[in-house]
DNA sequence: AATGAATGAGGATTCATTCAT
DNA sequence: CATGAATGAATCCTCATTCAT
């Protein structure tokens, strides 16, 4: 009984997620209201509230869940690559693959980057750069489905810091650069060369530039960014 | 008689304009209240309305007006400098500065660039790559104010092509680059390097990475960009 | 606990419809305000918004509950009559004893015959003359409210029909006329007897004329329109 | 100058009408609104303010004015009419065409007729039955433009009436009908068999009765109305 | 006569969250 | 756990009218 209901309660979870993630996708975290989300789940709107404390822990919940997907896949298949050079390409279509594979997951994926989380004063928590994630940080954080968000972004970036970290040793990129806080502008830059901020996006439109057009160069200039000086790559 | 009126006509304008930017700058575009900045302009509310036919429309002309007064302060920098290179550097400058000369102002700035604005399906009317803006684009526009942004917005992405352009020839910049998207997403990657879109704070946070130390390093990585392969500048 | 809530939230709906009600028969379907029923009916706005989907809809279910009322005093009445003649005659002074009984009622039926629901586009929906609203028809209308005042009309229409039809072969009514159109407009124009638009109580003031010697004109008037020609009765 | 000058002002009224029908026509009395009418006819707000005295006015302007067009019509063609059977005829047969070819000032009619004019304490004003309405009435009425549409109401009422009286002598009309009254019933019939109320109207969509159906049908119970017992006429 | 900037009360509706059942 | 009725502050916007110029 305690199994059945534990799984029937992950069902009903991962159920109102999906809603969430999808009315996010087609009218944005603001347009998303808990009312038509219990609605859609056909749940009441209490049910919400005691799956998730608040609209703010939901959006973090379901954010946490697609950049856990999306992490997953790329050490896959980072995993299976022989050199950085590979591995980089490897993540870098991981994400294509998957705006292309689950398209509304990636609209609300693309929604869930512009939001800010109430994360109070973590700031203070801070202070390590190792990476135990899971062990010493975020212990204050008293919403459960935030701080599983920050663990995650934090896997993320390690994740790439890895990558990089070989790829300087290989020699396919700039020894000179400062890891981390490259990996998080180039992550940006590619999510801003995929989705375009609304003031790019009225460039474009000015400029008659097709996006996917947009797209190839922004990805050549943040390859540029990166890599060593003399490089022949490709 | 007449010119009394224009005159305080424009000043009222001004002043109205210059409550919303600032209340953006607080709270964002969304707690931005059309009440609260009647309240603090010290006129009736249908005044507003007077003035701007909406809310989209007044934060338009909010953002018209910062972009006009960068891009101004941008062509005459530009002016002064020799060569390309430095062209580049001081259109660069000039938005360090502004930032830092008007903090209130950029902060309005930078909500302002997330913001859609009603356009409609100007897309049809885009179809001039020339470098006239104000005479043959955008006339299909209802809303004035938003007319000039998108003005203001060709203006500015043309003065770069034209920096850029001359970069090419000069030698600073990489000659195979396609100018305009090239110029758009430095634009982007600049103010993504300024103003950290919130997925990348929470990571800066994590990593405890100092916002200036991000800035140098993104900059950086920028500048690397569009450099020639075998470049030494620096 | 379900009955009790159950009840609690039709005495609610009531309440709150009772008090519309009020207010449309003294100030009109345009004077009465949202705020101000739920002001008066001691409940927050949002309440009011958690029994009506919107004020036209609270508008319906207030017309559609008179509606009701009134038909169901005139199948009764209709009931316990011998013949056609009886039957027409006992249901007008249904509507006159109505008048009298309920006047805030009455005089919010009244404003109400001149409200345009949304009733989007039912036109295709209506293709089916016979008798059985509640079942085939109105569907996919999409607030229920409004559907119930459709299928109300429709119950009421569908009396007088069977009536007029009795009336018919009993040859105290015109065999030749059509029936529905006949009876619909036969109905405006008691409506228009009892409660003249501006513009006739403009003329009957002008000519200085008591309403009540008016509707005994009009009701003479429309006895005429049906009676068969060589008709002795009065 | 004085002429040219009353000619221009004449224009501009009249302009400043035309466009106000227009917009009755399209959008209901409430629907029109002043700042539209100023743009639409080319003048400053405060210029409808010079002309009328406020929407009240205008409205009661512009319905006189279709009144009286209408009247002077029927009055020319009733003229032309041998008896009183055919100067009915005549004069129902001038609003049908008037439908039909001034559909727009038609389509404004049908909305004015709903509008109730600050006709304040009128009542008190009226206790003459007598034919000279612009000598004797109407003189307390504090708005020209309302005193004129209740002059004009008049006079179409009894020109209705002299028609009526003659019928009666020539026995196509029922001789025991009070005049007044019966030609007040029967106008506003003929307007609601054109235009059917709201509530009529779904009646008439529930039923999928063709409005032109509508129409015949119910001028032959208005027909039948009046008509002498015995007559065999049609 | 003509202007049009200014008014501001007032409208309908939304929505995250709570809490008694 | 689940429910869903209740909340009420808050939002944007309208529009007839006035009055100083």
């Amino acid at each position: 009984m305690s199994e059945r209901m534990e799984r029937r309660k992950k069902e009903r979870r991962n159920e109102i997620m999906d809603i969430a993630e999808k009315m996010i996708a087609q009218k944005g975290v603001q347009g998303m209201t808990m009312k038509e989300v219990a609605e859609k789940a056909d749940v009441a709107i209490g049910t919400l509230y005691v799956y998730f404390k608040n609209k703010n822990s939901l959006c973090a919940a379901v954010n946490a869940r697609i950049s856990k997907q999306m992490r997953v896949i790329m050490e896959e298949e980072s995993a299976s690559c022989s050199n950085a050079c590979k591995k980089i390409r490897a993540t870098t279509a991981v994400v294509f693959e998957f705006r292309e594979k689950y398209p509304d997951r990636w609209s609300a994926f693309k929604e869930l980057l512009l939001l800010n989380y109430d994360t109070e004063n973590i700031n203070d928590i801070y202070s390590n750069n190792d990476f135990n994630p899971e062990i010493n940080d975020f212990q204050d954080i008293s919403d459960e489905n935030i701080r599983d968000l920050l663990i995650e972004d934090k896997k993320m970036s390690h994740l790439m810091k890895d990558i990089y970290r070989q790829g300087i040793q290989e020699g396919c990129i700039r020894s000179e650069i400062d890891l981390m806080p490259t990996i998080i502008f180039m992550r940006m830059a590619l999510f801003m060369a995929l989705e375009p901020l609304p003031y790019a996006q009225r460039m474009l439109e000015a400029e008659n530039i097709d996006p996917e057009h947009f797209l190839e160069v922004a990805l050549d200039l943040t390859r540029h960014a990166v890599r060593p000086q003399s490089s022949k790559k490709r």
